[in-house]
DNA sequence: TTGAAAGCGCTAACAG
DNA sequence: CTGTTAGCGCTTTCAA
């Protein structure tokens, strides 16, 4: 005897022989409605297994309790970890969260906006993919000045809250702790530099060498996507140079451990013949063996700011004129890696 | 000069002095619209930027084209793997996917399942908590015909689609492939048997050892919760037995690293002294020293054809009237940890 | 081929 | 404290 079709106000409004407003009234427990009647109309909604239809109440008060993510992809520990702060946060303060990932893909990340936009979500939270060199997609949303906070992958042309880390400050402290461990040729492996983290982090290696004097070879300094296999390439360049380095900051853990797969089968040892820290804190980074240092990003506790920011405008009347851009720190983990001394 | 309140197609309608439907069928590419028209319309609309207000339209048409996920926690390897498989597809046919985590806590799934129905998803896909117990939040939706789809942490009494791998076979297989490789005494670290997944797994290391002739000793199979302090204890207590075992299936990678931890900390060889394999290749089981060997389940793939069923179902008029249980195939990968022959 | 009108389910202004 | 009415933006029957 299930009813297929849903029960809505109405349907207890003419058992109750009351109008559907009282009904929606005394659901939303608004204080002019007396305690009489909300709790004859609640047992009833009981009874009667009402649902409220969210979308008709999303589509009357325009708004839809929902925030929209777009990442590159889910599937990969930072940003999983993100989105699960993002969810906490969102969750405890009655929000939805729908997920889109781009794939790195422009023209997916725009389909995803403009559908996340049509949906009307009451803000977004995005990291660009590694495409993304334009961005009017992103109009739509400020224009109606619906909030956006983007997040990792940002650019300075964006108008609009950022959660970054310092990544001036993660190549400064990875190399300079390479240098107080001893190693003297330090090389770098780069990201592509079109994204600005990766131009910063390599600022920060290079200010390092000049505080403590030591020559900048640009020979020392490859540029590649960080995969693994350019990982592999990369320290096989290295190591075929006149002068091979005998340490390597790393763009990331993943080419880190590509590169000390590589000495191993080579035989060099690690730490003692070749320095290695990379950087992200990948949960494999604490098991392989040696160990690899690296720089930690708080990625859960990214989305938590993320989202309590995003929020927060979300609901306050008066939007922030400025545009905050949050900072959050970096931890340097030293692991076996990079620990010549003691 | 930004036009901060939308443009609906009542706006368009005005412009060009026709109604509002015609616009509406024109952008819905609807037959019945002259060529020419449309044209113009369309032009119009993207003139003026429109953008299509999609819960007027979800709720007109009673369908949101958005799918609910559950989870456990999305910051896991197997889940953000899974949910990026669903995401694929679902974006593919025009679907958003809402995801909400449950922490494993009962009554965050419940509420989580009641919101997405009030959001009236069009479909549910699901893996239940560690706590649930009880499958009444679910009937929401078996009530209103609405499909489901649950995976990896299933229950029998769920009248539902279900994504699953054969634990049996898992099982069996991990347990003949140590045997296969000369160990002699098989450990087995078994997860919470209150979950089918793990009893069955169980199931099978008995069935390989019985078929091999040999014998089931009960101190060898120890009961835990898989995390790395249990997989730590479980090799210790293991060790300490006066017939310790010379090799251990483990009932998750977390489980079988931490007893790769210890045994290599007192100095024990693997595999030549102790043989061990877990389960659901984890990225750091490549790449850990030495590499574990383990099955692998197919988590991206669970999750395309989990959106495939659930899409299927949303979009076939008859619904199947049967419910259908696909297992997925596991794959046994051989790596160092249990490769004592040759 | 196009338009008028009604309604999806809910909420809020206004009236009483 | 409660009811009436209108409308959020879209789609769809029915009529022309």
């Amino acid at each position: 005897m299930d009813q297929k079709s849903s029960i809505t106000i109405h349907d207890i409004a003419r058992e109750l022989n009351i109008s559907a407003s009282t009904v929606s009234r005394a659901l939303n427990d608004n204080p002019r409605i007396s305690k009489a009647t909300k709790e004859k109309i609640k047992a009833k909604a009981l009874e009667m297994g009402y649902q409220p239809n969210t979308i008709a109440s999303n589509l009357r008060n325009q708004k839809t309790n929902t925030i929209g993510i777009v990442v590159p992809l889910i599937n990969r520990h930072f940003f999983s970890s993100f989105i699960s702060g993002v969810e906490d946060v969102a969750f405890a303060a009655g929000y939805n969260v729908i997920i889109s990932q781009s794939n790195d893909l422009l023209e997916k990340e725009k389909q995803i906006v403009h559908s996340l936009f049509s949906n009307r979500v009451d803000g977004l939270i995005a990291s660009l993919s590694m495409q993304t060199d334009e961005f009017d997609h992103f109009q739509l949303f400020s224009k109606k000045e619906i909030p956006i906070v983007f997040f990792d992958r940002v650019v300075p042309e964006l108008e609009a809250h950022k959660i970054v880390v310092d990544d001036f400050m993660v190549g400064f402290k990875a190399t300079e702790h390479l240098i107080q461990q001893g190693y003297k040729r330090i090389a770098h492996l780069a990201g592509p530099t079109v994204l600005h983290t990766y131009r910063d982090r390599m600022a920060g290696y290079r200010a390092a060498l000049e505080k403590n004097n030591m020559p900048i070879d640009e020979e020392l300094i490859i540029y590649s996507r960080l995969t693994r296999i350019d990982g592999r390439d990369a320290i096989q360049q290295l190591l075929a140079l006149p002068q091979p380095p005998d340490a390597a900051f790393c763009g990331n853990d993943t080419s880190a451990l590509a590169m000390m797969v590589y000495l191993k089968k080579i035989g060099m040892k690690i730490p003692q013949d070749f320095g290695l820290i990379g950087f992200s804190d990948e949960p494999f980074s604490e098991v392989v063996t040696p160990s690899i240092s690296t720089l930690k990003q708080p990625a859960f506790e990214m989305g938590l700011k993320a989202a309590e920011l995003l929020i927060q405008e979300i609901e306050s009347k008066n939007r922030l004129s400025k545009h905050l851009t949050i900072t959050m720190p970096t931890e340097l983990i030293q692991r076996e890696s990079s620990s010549r001394i003691r």
